[in-house]
DNA sequence: CTGAAGTTTATTTTT
DNA sequence: TAAACTTCAG
């Protein structure tokens, strides 16, 4: 087979330079995945490289599994040797393998997001501190982006731009928190997502053997989606591909969306400079959208001011319009939507796999999910709470994870009181503490626990500790599927649900008895070798609900604009289009954050293949409250030859959702009742910024500019300069004179 | 220590 | 709105 017919000239240049540095840039619906399943499947055909040899890293498990199906397709089987998944599943496969150099246990635990901010809460309130200062999301996203940047405990502590800051912010005690973090981290035997990749480049840093083994080992790196990638990241890669510069990158600065989780574009105007030598290859035709869509989507894409020049075109049909959608409230927007399916579908025969309708937020789709369960239409939800988020499989998992791990001490917080075995609040306190005191595992002090507690709690204790060294030796003895059902069952948590009558504790039991069957399925699958509880453990650490197979019914989409990067569907509804939603309020701040909320728009727009809806209602219900929309200022940059208005489908008059109940609306008459939100007046220490304080976009700041500090008030910058990866400025403040500050930190505004 | 009842708060996106 | 948190009586 020739692994290079039918791609075009561009695509063919990228599947044949097989060697050295390459950057692809690549359009949407430019056949970016195309490409690189058929450049690995070259490598291997063509240029025999041994499939072991090649690593393929990609942002999604799901990417991941689609890619090695696509080239499995291609050249058949041996395709199962070569090196795909996320960054974070790669890496902590072969941090498992080298864990003892950072003196970390092999089967270490991988935190969650709520595992995280658990633990933070609780280092907050021991160091009693404020927690509506330090609150755990605040926090947890400080550390996460330090350790994006490399930054480690010691180099955050130490470093006096960044103390400048978190004393700007009010918040000086930051690098303490972070520090106790990583400690009881460590002491946890365990690691957050980012540590994931932190801990990897150290191990390749302070490891020269090891690097060398997998730089000899992947003689091949691929790198997709490589706009979301981090510093941290793109270290990585860096590292790999050291020696053989066999490196190749994919990416396209116009859908990266994920520069809030320390995603940087940098990294592909950086690229450039770290391989002189570097091949760049251009994919700009689409295949995926009609002309409208394409035209529509690059006048959106156009009012972006950072961004490679690029042309997206194609050859396919002018098509529909792109369709705008009013509504009088959600609900309606609900109704307009799902009806529009129902008539699309008739008209023009489509299934409802056909479409999707994207948002900005998980809780934008209460309202379409009721809507198109009238109208009968069957609809799937991607993301959102995940399977893996819910209570009942976290405390499972929590059990799974604590008699894999006794120093998991957040696992060891949610089972050692569920089911209810009368140790309580205080009981868990004293045993932590003791363990903190006397420097000795948590799991000491609770096989020991009559030296630690009074009577009742102590054997309550003991019972437990009994049951965990019975779960172990049949975690030892038995494959995870036994195991786990033991566990599942002694534990008492199964009978706990059982006994929950309600639809909702139904709901949970079944939950349980999915997980309980994924594992069935895992010790089932010939292709794990490993097959007790802790390789189970690992192999689903990483794992989201996106990645779960789901029915393959005929179902609508529903999900968020993040998830659907990379997706295509014929028709895609883009809902929600309101100020403060998207764009969101929360991503006002700065020119950056309105243009990731312009990329994401694009990223929406592109997923359409023939026909696409923008959507908005004059009210919605947030917050529990019904409020005031304003249509979306991006509805006015799209050009308008590409835009109609819909009329009215059969839909009641605007107005009327006073009178009209679905069983949610209307408890009181005062509906539309505009409540103006009162912001609380922190209370000021030093300086009161103006109540409408933006920190503006310092990028361009100079020296001469006039800035506003939210605590040291007016100031002028005097010089403006490089450090490292970090650009800082000394202002002169009106009254508290000289200060340094990192402009990646310090939230200014610049006056004029 | 537990459970009921009342109160607050958050809704941005994900590995 | 709904989950998460606090308070208080037994």
């Amino acid at each position: 087979m020739d692994y290079l017919e039918g791609l075009n000239p561009p695509q063919r240049e990228a599947v044949e330079h097989a060697e050295g540095p390459l950057m692809i840039i690549a359009g949407a619906g430019s056949g970016k995945t195309r490409v690189l399943t058929y450049r690995i499947a070259y490598l291997i055909k063509t240029k025999n490289v041994d499939p072991f040899q090649i690593l393929a890293l990609t942002f999604t498990n799901k990417a991941a599994s689609e890619m090695r199906h696509r080239i499995e397709r291609l050249i058949g089987l041996e395709a199962r040797n070569t090196w795909m998944g996320t960054f974070h599943s790669i890496f902590a496969k072969i941090l498992r393998v080298e864990s003892e150099k950072l003196g970390f246990p092999s089967n270490f635990t991988i935190y969650d997001t709520d595992d995280s901010k658990s633990l933070i809460k609780s280092i907050v309130k021991a160091k009693n501190l404020d927690e509506k200062v330090y609150k755990p999301n605040t926090v947890l996203s400080r550390i996460s982006g330090a350790k994006n940047r490399l930054i480690s405990w010691e180099n955050y502590i130490n470093d006096p731009y960044i103390k400048a800051d978190d004393e700007a912010a009010m918040k000086p005690r930051m690098g303490e928190i972070y520090r106790a973090y990583q400690k009881r981290l460590f002491k946890s035997s365990a690691m957050d997502f980012d540590d994931l990749l932190f801990n990897t480049n150290v191990l390749f840093r302070d490891h020269p053997d090891v690097l060398n083994k997998y730089q000899q080992r992947f003689r091949y790196v691929l790198v997709d989606e490589f706009q979301d990638t981090n510093l941290s990241q793109y270290l990585i890669t860096k590292k790999l591909a050291a020696v053989h510069q066999n490196i190749c990158v994919v990416g396209d600065d116009a859908q990266s969306i994920y520069a809030f989780r320390g995603a940087d574009i940098q990294n592909i105007l950086n690229f450039e400079k770290d391989y002189p030598d570097l091949y760049v290859v251009k994919l700009e035709q689409n295949y995926r959208s009609t002309k409208n869509i394409v035209e529509a989507a690059n006048s959106i894409i156009e009012k972006n001011k950072a961004q490679l020049k690029k042309n997206v075109w194609t050859q396919n049909d002018n098509g529909d319009l792109i369709e705008l959608i009013k509504s009088a409230s959600d609900n309606e927007e609900g109704r307009m939507v799902a009806s529009t399916i129902f008539e699309e579908k008739n008209n023009k025969k489509l299934q409802n796999s056909d479409f999707a309708i994207l948002y900005r937020t998980n809780s934008q789709s209460r309202a379409l999910e009721e809507a198109l369960r009238k109208m009968n239409i069957s609809y799937k939800i991607v993301g959102g709470l995940s399977f893996y988020q819910r209570k009942e499989i976290k405390d499972l998992m929590a059990y799974f994870r604590y008699v894999v791990n006794q120093d998991d001490e957040e696992a060891f917080k949610r089972i050692i009181n569920y089911p209810k075995r009368g140790i309580g609040l205080s009981s868990v306190e004293k045993m932590m503490v003791a363990a903190y005191e006397h420097d000795i595992p948590l799991w000491q002090v609770v096989t020991n626990s009559s030296s630690f507690l009074a009577g009742r709690a102590a054997n309550s204790v003991s019972d437990f500790s009994t049951m965990i060294k019975s779960f172990r030796m049949e975690v030892e003895r038995k494959d995870a599927y036994e195991a786990a059902s033991t566990i599942a069952k002694q534990s008492g948590l199964l009978r706990e649900l059982y006994e929950d009558k309600t639809i909702e504790g139904l709901n949970r039991y079944e939950n349980v008895q999915e997980l309980l069957n994924a594992i069935k399925e895992y010790v089932d699958n010939p292709d794990n070798e490993d097959k007790n509880l802790g390789a189970f453990l690992q192999e689903i650490a990483l794992l989201t609900d996106n990645d779960r197979d789901k029915d393959e019914m005929d179902a609508v989409t529903l999900m968020t604009i993040h998830s659907s990067k990379g997706l295509e569907f014929r028709q895609v509804f883009v809902v929600g289009m309101e100020e403060d939603l998207f764009p969101s309020q929360m991503m006002m701040q700065s020119r950056e954050d309105l243009e990731e909320e312009r990329r994401l728009f694009y990223v929406a727009s592109t997923r359409a293949m023939e026909k696409l809806y923008f959507s908005y209602a004059i009210t919605r219900y947030r917050f529990g409250r019904l409020l005031d929309c304003e249509k979306s200022r991006f509805l006015d940059e799209v050009d308008p030859n590409c835009i109609r208005v819909t009329k009215r489908r059969g839909q009641q008059p605007i107005g009327d959702h006073f009178g009209q109940s679905n069983g949610r609306e209307g408890k009181s008459g005062f509906v539309g009742l505009k409540t103006p939100s009162v912001r609380k007046n922190t209370t000021a220490k030093v300086y009161t910024p103006s109540p409408d304080f933006k920190p503006s976009n310092t990028n361009n700041l100079a020296a001469g500019m006039k800035v506003e500090h939210p605590k040291f008030g007016y100031g002028k910058v005097l010089k403006v300069e490089i450090e490292g990866l970090n650009k800082k400025a000394t202002i002169g403040f009106d009254n508290f004179g000289e200060k340094t500050l990192l402009l990646s930190f310090a939230k200014l505004r610049i006056v004029e």
